[in-house]
DNA sequence: GCGACGATTGAACATGCGTTTAATATTAAA
DNA sequence: TTTAATATTAAACGCATGTTCAATCGTCGC
């Protein structure tokens, strides 16, 4: 007659699962992408995400061996998450990003990847690589009926339009409170038009007598 | 007879200036700068700081009160110094942008405020106004020639241009490891001509049959 | 000269971090 | 039922951090 007393959390007793580790290691995963995508890798604790998984901090070490690795095991999951999804919604190509931030684990991710990509580490160069590639492509080969018009340095242009479509992710907090919008859905129906009217038409409607390069400045030429 | 031994740092000794404070402060501020522009606030140690200015940890300290306090100062110095250097070079307007990325200390309080910018904090988001203010100020008056087609949303187009101004710096790192650029003034020099297409024509050159939002897509358009 | 004061330092303190360890609980296999 | 293996925890370890402290050094007004 052994009496058996669990005091330990008392929360996730009967998931019928007792001793099993996937369940376990995927919520701790899960915790750590939120909490890494909230506030950045270098910020955040092993601690925080045990307590965000509602287990302790040895645990989170058992599963993945460091903090290091689990950033990886994020990377590979977020990654992969993306993807995947970007090609599920390939044919609806605009829509696709308009879904990322209307799933909240997709914004969750799209967060993540916006936090490694601005950590100074080989993670987040991956994805900008593929993510380029992605917007090569699209140029090359249109998108949702819109076609690109060529240039000789294509893989120049493609990094030059990718800069641009992270930046409102990258500076959203800053745009959300600048514009006084209340998420960066919010923020991109605001600035959508000014996009659209930029990639069709220019911003620029008139060019100065004096070229770029050949400057032989005059500085008084009002 | 007493024997002085000064045993401290084999360095400065005899530079004239023994029990003066404010060289000595600005120079760990600047090292601060430094420190905070290359690694970021967090990741930056006040050890780091203390070893750049060639002091010890608690100078710094004494100086600045704490680590918050001497970043509030590194702010508003990188701050002015910045603003007054764009008034100076206000007449060269688009020269100003060529000059941040040639003076050295000039790009380092870039760097700076990149990270500032970054870091969900205060500090970052008087800059980012500023410069939203600064955008829309060239957008109504125009800027080295070139005029702006104005919008019915000034803060909104200012809002996007600012950001896509910043985007190029702050990716400086993915980008300069993905195009194979030196530093981020030859990245620049690789997108200018791409960054100065789509301003003067846009990017797109045809618009679908199908309107944004009535996705009849047929996917075999060919 | 001298005494007060600021500059400066090395050492220590308190804290939070990632990680390790020893122990317990639970499950599956023999 | 016993045994081995895994899941899990509380506690502690080692280390780096921001900061404090007592002491020394140099300068300047008296």
């Amino acid at each position: 007659m052994r009496l058996i007393l669990n005091m330990r959390s008392t929360k996730k007793v009967s998931t019928t699962s007792p001793n099993s580790s996937p369940e376990t290691a995927a919520r701790i995963k899960q915790a750590a992408i939120g909490e890494f995508a909230e506030n950045g890798f270098t910020k955040t604790t092993i601690r925080a995400i045990a307590s965000a998984a509602d287990v302790s901090p040895g645990l989170v070490i058992h599963h993945f061996g460091s903090k290091e690795a689990l950033r990886t095991a994020c990377d590979d999951y977020v990654f992969t998450a993306i993807t995947e999804a970007k090609e599920a919604n390939a044919q609806y190509s605009t829509m696709a990003i308009q879904l990322m931030f209307e799933d909240p684990q997709m914004r969750t991710n799209v967060d993540y990847l916006v936090k490694s990509l601005l950590d100074p580490s080989d993670h987040g160069q991956r994805f900008f690589e593929h993510y380029i590639d992605v917007v090569e492509n699209f140029v090359t080969q249109g998108i949702a009926g819109y076609t690109f018009r060529q240039s000789t340095d294509p893989r120049g242009q493609a990094a030059m339009i990718a800069s641009f479509a992270l930046a409102p992710m990258v500076l959203s907090e800053r745009l959300r409170t600048s514009l006084g919008t209340t998420d960066i859905k919010d923020t991109m129906t605001r600035l959508a038009p000014h996009l659209l009217d930029l990639y069709l038409n220019g911003i620029l409607d008139s060019i100065p007598d004096a070229e770029v390069g050949t400057d032989s400045n005059g500085d008084d030429q009002s």
